[in-house]
DNA sequence: GCGTTAATTAAGCGCATGATTAATTTTTTC
DNA sequence: GAAAAAATTAATCATGCGCTTAATTAACGC
């Protein structure tokens, strides 16, 4: 039986399957609630196959990681780029935009990857441990440093730390709307939700650019 | 079975021992990359004991969530009951300092195991899993509801569901600051950090202060 | 076709896991 | 001071873990 169900012109081969599977079972319960067994059960895949082909459970999980990033701070760098190529001073909002957008965007897509990686990337993102801290540096320090000098050039008076500590706070925000928990909806009766992908940007934006312009203004002389 | 009988106004050593290390031990590595054994063995105790007194890993967690919990909302109900007994209507920026003072305060204290409690409060708040979920409305919706009710008041025009939004994007950026993975330093070389109690409360007030009031003034005709 | 390499498989190794048991020590109670 | 209850212990269970191995099958260059 070499393909089961598997069609043979989508190239989903046993590594692709394997780096799927453990997306969905990662961003579930994460590193350590994971099993390599659950993920070799979910790709169809012999358990053998992840050690062969990823090496360990934790080299496998770095390359999920770093594959969802790519994609993600490839179309942040796209947008940036358009953004920059209609204006040389963008708006801290534009800026915000292309830098929210790709995340949120993705984490809402109706099809349940979006989820998976959005979950994923709140454990990575929001975690503590060396593991993810380590992560999040090797894939989003790039980029956190070319939106936060961009932040610098577009907000007056913004200064270097204060960009750094922005871009962080509307790194956390963004996050909390990514974990899509229903929290908001508990605490609201339903009035407040995370359905409505626009309004989830738009909020954070608006969220974002007031608290780093409030940055930027505060009295220095403390 | 489970020691129905065994009420906690008696010193029990090794019951309150194995709080103190499951708290040093999930912190670090979570609820499931921690082990029933190192948390008896960084307790002193016999491994046993672990589910004499709590019945399971699972319940043991709970608890630790619990004790701390309830520590920091009865500080933010003080403070907030002594801002309410000196005015009827006080400022955001007042109701902000009374929500975030506590936890931000406690988990930069050093001598109290702060940064534990801390991590651990960002491994349950900002999880995305059924545990987590759960553990974060048991202990935290009734407080979010009492500061919510309380913004709702303070902000002109500031709808609940923008209340509510706001509240969560607020409990983001703390988190943010709890966690204390010296990120901030990386991003900056060392001119942005998390040391300094008082000024990453500033930081958070001023960043979550203008970002509800941004929510609040919005235009709401699209 | 053959030879070589890559891909895949079933089986299992060594060990750690959460939890339980039954026996023993300590504490409490009267 | 003995009986009862609570606390603590060592030993162990059944299971699942990450990972490895050795053998088998499929793919490819020539």
């Amino acid at each position: 039986m070499a393909s089961t169900l598997t069609n043979i012109d989508s190239p989903h081969d046993a590594a692709e399957s394997l780096l799927d599977a453990a997306e969905a079972e990662f961003s579930e319960n994460g590193f350590h609630g994971t099993t390599t067994r659950a993920i070799a059960a979910g790709a169809g895949v012999n358990a053998a196959l992840l050690h062969y082909y990823f090496g360990s459970k934790e080299q496998l999980f770095a390359r999920v990681v770093e594959r969802r990033a790519a994609e993600i701070n490839g179309r942040r760098r796209a947008l940036l780029s358009e953004l920059l190529a209609q204006t040389a001073a963008p708006t801290l909002e534009a800026l915000l935009e292309a830098f929210l957008r790709p995340t949120i965007e993705f984490g809402h897509d109706a099809t349940r990857d979006g989820q998976r990686y959005a979950r994923l990337l709140v454990h990575v993102a929001a975690g503590t441990d060396e593991r993810s801290r380590r992560l999040t540096a090797q894939n989003y320090n790039d980029i956190a440093q070319e939106f936060i000098a961009r932040f610098v050039d577009a907000v007056p008076k913004l200064e270097q730390k204060d960009a750094v500590r922005g871009y962080l706070f509307t790194v956390s925000i963004a996050l909390s709307l990514m974990g899509r928990t229903g929290r908001a909806g508990d605490l609201s009766d339903g009035a407040c939700h995370d359905d409505d992908v626009n309004q989830a940007i738009e909020e954070a934006k608006i969220f974002a650019a007031a608290g780093i312009r409030a940055l930027a203004t505060r009295r220095k002389d403390d």
